[in-house]
DNA sequence: CGTTCGATGCACT
DNA sequence: GTGCATCGAACGT
């Protein structure tokens, strides 16, 4: 299970919409990983809305929370064993132009003064650059609409990966269960590690317990 | 630098 | 009615 979300460290994340192609690398995801897990959607058992988490791997689990953001997971294990990958920052490649559009939406603000770094750092920004709603919930991830795939070759470089514990969260927060590239700016919340002052001491870039 | 707080909608008890 | 896997603006050091 961290293995996969070390695995899509560096992968792509790619919305093809009528509106155009936007995609970004992956180089932040959170492990929420079954019932036992407090923070896991799957923790008080099987409902309506965590139904996603319950089904095959390969399936993206998108939500809505605090009223406003829509959450993208990538489903990682059989049937009947809920577990997911939280995807929380984008390092945007293709279609940032849309992005910036799709961000500046509903705001005062114009496209052009959103920075390319900060298009996709964190999930709900990412979701709304990417147009992820519940439109895509129960989405095959190999498909053609919503889906993740390796990153070109001139971008396969290896990336080196810290692990903290997770963000935003009040239960379960003992798991050194978030993956992220450090240094990337793209990458939300505090890091020391990545270089550009937004910092957390509890980072460490040796494999989790 | 740091922390607090409002916006906002839906699933769940 | 309560509580979020959030974001960013508005404050206080």
């Amino acid at each position: 299970m961290l293995e996969v979300a070390r695995e899509l460290i560096g992968k792509t994340l790619v919305h093809e919409t009528p509106a155009g192609r936007t995609s970004g690398l992956i180089v932040e995801v959170e492990a929420y990983i079954g019932e036992s897990d407090p923070a896991c959607h799957a923790a008080p058992g099987r409902t309506k809305r965590n139904a996603p988490l319950y089904g095959p791997p390969g399936i993206a689990y998108v939500y809505l929370n605090y009223g406003m953001h829509y959450l993208v997971n990538a489903v990682t294990e059989p049937i009947d064993s809920p577990a997911a990958v939280l995807i929380r920052a984008l390092e945007p490649f293709e279609g940032i132009e849309l992005m910036r559009r799709r961000r500046a939406r509903g705001t005062g603000k114009r496209a052009a003064s959103f920075e390319r770094n900060g298009l996709c750092r964190g999930p709900g920004n990412l979701t709304k650059s990417l147009a992820i709603d519940l439109a895509q919930n129960g989405l095959d991830l190999t498909g053609r609409e919503l889906f993740i795939e390796d990153a070109p070759a001139s971008m396969t470089e290896a990336f080196p990966i810290a692990w903290s514990t997770r963000i935003g969260i009040n239960v379960g927060k003992e798991q050194v269960w978030r993956a992220f590239v450090p240094g990337n700016p793209c990458v939300s919340g505090k890091s020391s590690l990545n270089g550009n002052g937004r910092s957390a001491a509890g980072d460490h870039l040796t494999s989790p317990a």
